[in-house]
DNA sequence: ACCTGAACACCGTTCAAGT
DNA sequence: ACCTGAACACCGTTCAAGT
């Protein structure tokens, strides 16, 4: 396809990027991505030493795309909404490797960047190291599971499959019994279809940011 | 190893989660698993149709270990604590395959009842159907996501490499630069040992039921 | 009904060569 | 330096057969 004398590691996972949003990321493949430059397998690790270390690259590139705000006068936590709103919005494009950060946050420099950032607000906040370290690790790994669970991922690309399997999910929901599962029933649809994707997101980021604000923060704090 | 002479989809899936636990999700294997029954890969199409039903029965055992607690006369979100307590204690025991729930929770019937019992507390809360929905697939996403990164997982069973990994992840961090990342390198030493694992759960649950109390609810919320 | 054998279309990766 | 070819040890799955 994209035929070029020089196979580049950038142009790599670029396509291999565009081939997981397309078919998923089990379609990324060594044989595949060199099928797709033309080439034989084997080429590909002259710019990888395995494959890992291209999903490596995978989620560098995804978190490449944060674009953190600068500091402000405002108070920490709103600065914290932003900046987890800036994360879910460079995962948002591309449910289908947003798992790769899952594990790699601390593996490239954007994602240190992210982290560093991410603990310095909640230090501000009144965090000690020790916390803001469990809370900075957690908080970044929920961001990862709303965008791999989210209503943008999980279905068809083709619109018309797409629409039928969320109309099997509901019916399946909907057809549960009413006595053993009644919230379940009341809320199929809203579980299947998602009205509002951006304030889905915005719920769970208000919740994560109203948790890191008033909850306890010792270890063996009591609620 | 364990050869008998009727293979039994419980029993499958039974030392499914024993090699998922000993050698991680992507040793489960229809090859590994008819291997360890003493019997041909195609056997075990008998009694799955695919890998998928596999996983899903794994995920459903998961599942059914949650002992949900009884409903009492404790606040809501208390008896939310509890009941994400339970899905907690279920997980931990098995970080490898904790990921497989994360897309099945509602798949299956152990699954299905939780799910009605956080929509039942959230309705408790005072969430409309809506607001219930979203935020219970969010809480329960962003547990599953805590164990699959968790202090519990991603490193070696031999407790020798395990301990030069986490060494090696505390020096990569204690080894960037001290004035681009202040706050990595003092926490370089949280980030990779975990002091205290039931305190790192205790905390998130207590964040994200917090979160769930004090949030602003509605979509398009300020806060 | 339950299991087997052979085969197919895939994987990632190693090794020795080619230019 | 960069790419190729052949091979190895794996996958999941189909199809036709065995008992």
């Amino acid at each position: 396809m994209a035929t070029q004398k020089r196979l580049n590691a950038d142009d790599l996972i670029t396509s291999a990027l565009a081939l997981a949003d397309d078919e998923g990321l089990e379609a990324v493949t060594i044989r595949r991505l060199a099928q797709h430059h033309g080439v034989t397998p084997m080429a590909l690790y002259r710019h990888f030493h395995d494959k890992e270390e291209i999903l490596g690259a995978l989620s560098e590139r995804l978190l490449a795309d944060i674009a953190i705000p600068e500091p402000n006068d405002e108070p920490w936590h709103r600065q914290m909404h932003d900046l987890l709103d800036a994360f879910l919005a460079a995962l948002r494009p591309h449910p289908a490797v947003a798992q790769l950060p899952l594990t790699r946050v601390l593996a490239s420099q954007p994602g240190l960047t992210v982290a560093e950032r991410v603990l310095e607000l909640l230090a501000q906040g009144g965090y000690t190291v020790e916390q803001a370290a469990e809370a900075a690790m957690q908080i970044l790994c929920s961001l990862v599971a709303l965008v791999m669970t989210g209503p943008d991922h999980g279905f068809d690309q083709d619109p018309e499959k797409r629409d039928e399997q969320l109309r099997a999910k509901k019916a399946h929901l909907a057809a549960l019994s009413p006595r053993r599962y009644p919230n379940l029933v009341a809320a199929a649809d809203a579980l299947a279809y998602c009205a509002d994707k951006d304030a889905y997101y915005a719920g769970s980021i208000a919740r994560m940011v109203a948790g890191l604000r008033d909850a306890p923060r010792g270890p063996g704090a009591s609620s």
